[in-house]
DNA sequence: GTGAAAGCGCTAACAC
DNA sequence: GTGTTAGCGCTTTCAC
């Protein structure tokens, strides 16, 4: 049988076509018992509105954007990141009925704004989820916003804006894992720093150095290192930290990947985590149970982060501000008391 | 401005609608001076064609859909393998001019195929890329061939079907991959199955078999475990193997995660990789670099072969058959010398 | 509360 | 080669 069309429901039940559009869209002032003899005749020829005629009448359509910087290209595979908003953002867009289209892109590409202006006027989504550190950076926010399409941010890691912001409490969480560490015994707590471009990873150095100073340690230069987020990076702050004469015996990095390689330089090195080295990460990506010894991490809601954030767009209210999801420390493999030497 | 219509670059261009959309449509039997012409209007007008108007009018979208299975949902993290997929699907709609839309889906329900058939009713998609082990599934390959929608399966593991197939010739690498752990003087090889249900990693065991005969070495059913292709049953198979008395000096798992699962119980059992254990994988997901030692595996260039499968369906030559994709063996830190104990 | 009619901006079929 | 004319299946506007 051929699809079924507005026209055939609005024969089926006797009423016309408006009124069938008015039940399945849901809007106010149907008779309860003409709505019963549409929905009737809805489930009787299994009627499924087209898509593509909704969208060409209203100008909108059921696709909501995940918009995310590629970190493919670089050679930093953090994709443990993606992955978690990915399933985040979808498992919203199943429970409202969306569909969910994915565009990475490189922020530092000259052209990137043109490019998203032209996805969003090709795709006309309802709205778009930007991630960090793209969700910090004005050139993409205004490209976005020109184009009048609903916008969330995650982790933009500052407050200003007009658009409804998702994020962690980076800097308490992370000052609290410092402690973590102090209370362990480690006096020398080394920090690696992620790339500047994210904001938000920012928060967590100022997190470590609160922490620092809530344990009464010293904050010192040469245990602070900075990494660009990638493992490689990691383990390049790791064999510096770990080669000096009175080195850190704690190790604290802004991201799981650069944690996991640090791991791998500790491994390298004949160094025993959590025995003579503690490790700690942040954001609970897979990777950090994947390694050994499994990561201590902070654990950052990202699905549920990135699931708010996609609810909010399907729900249209057009709020702004910002939500904070509560960060926690996992506690695993990697940390352990301080070297008794 | 409003933005332009076709009537407007028409109108511009002093021809009718319809030549304009045989030029913007690179339809053939439009005289060069008029497409000129034509093109002038659409650059002066900054003309960008309706994709819902085209999509109603053609009942056709430029959206390509790749399908796999939600590992997420079953604990096993093997998002290396998606990762990669979605970077080489991504590739093919850039080029072409078309948008990613991602469904990941659970092939344990009962309603998946009813489920991809109204999510391919409500996108009408150009065309679905499907994943493995979703490819080699009849269920779901009937579900979406129902649709009438361009199919390309990725990995089927088997011939069969009427669908367009991107392979590896899983089967004759496996088997050198078992040659050259024979020839580092390994002769106590084991192997850890995958899941069943994913037939191509299947032939990557008779691979194992085939490389054992070539390198005149016995198969020994004690040396055999299975796994489900992620890190938990990779290090429960592990730790089976190397508990037994006269233990292997190689394993080769039949992908990445259950090696690194043997790399973790490793570590944990302090046995050394690879002075007294060599471990091989296969897929060259990220994770085989990201963790210590490094994995020697077998690289499947999944994101060109997922690439090519987007592109031809853009460019919907109806072919089928399959297509084999040359894998490649990747040595790297955790394969060598058998101990000469 | 409900309905009639007018598009939305294109593609497809066919005439010229 | 090029143009004409119908739709595609909805939402919107406004009248009743």
């Amino acid at each position: 049988m051929p699809k079924a069309t507005i026209f055939d429901v609005a024969n089926e039940a006797g009423v016309s076509i408006k009124t069938v559009s008015r039940v399945v869209n849901r809007e106010p002032n149907v008779r309860d018992s003409t709505k019963e003899r549409v929905q009737r005749a809805v489930e009787k020829l299994n009627y499924r509105p087209d898509q593509a005629a909704r969208n060409l009448a209203s100008h909108r359509t059921h696709l909501i954007g995940l918009v995310y910087d590629d970190p493919a290209v670089y050679e930093t595979p953090s994709s443990g990141y993606i992955i978690r908003m990915q399933q985040g953002t979808m498992r919203a867009c199943r429970s409202s009925h969306h569909e969910l289209f994915i565009h990475p892109c490189n922020y530092r590409d000259k052209n990137v704004g043109a490019e998203l202006k032209a996805v969003i006027d090709q795709v006309k989504p309802a709205g778009i989820v930007l991630a960090a550190p793209l969700s910090n950076m004005s050139k993409i926010v205004n490209a976005i916003v020109s184009t009048g399409t609903p916008l969330v941010k995650i982790a933009p890691g500052i407050k200003g804006g007009q658009q409804y912001s998702i994020a962690t409490d980076d800097r308490e969480i992370s000052a609290e894992m410092t402690r973590y560490l102090a209370s362990l015994g480690h006096t020398r707590i080394a920090y690696i720093k992620g790339h500047p471009i994210h904001k938000a990873v920012g928060n967590r150095f100022l997190g470590y150095q609160d922490g620092l100073k809530q344990a009464g340690l010293p904050f010192c230069e040469t245990l602070v290192c900075e990494g660009d987020n990638s493992i490689g990076s990691g383990e390049i702050c790791a064999e510096q930290l770990l080669k000096q004469k009175d080195r850190p015996t704690a190790i604290f990095a802004a991201n799981d990947d650069m944690a996991a390689g640090v791991v791998r330089v500790a491994d390298r090195m004949d160094i025993d985590i959590p025995g003579q080295l503690s490790v700690a990460g942040c954001d609970d990506i897979a990777l950090a149970r994947q390694i050994y010894p499994a990561l201590t991490t902070i654990r950052q809601p990202l699905a549920a982060m990135a699931e708010r954030a996609a609810m909010s767009l399907v729900e249209s209210r057009g709020e702004n501000g910002m939500e904070i999801f509560p960060a926690s420390i996992e506690i695993r493999e990697s940390t352990g008391p301080a070297p008794t030497s």
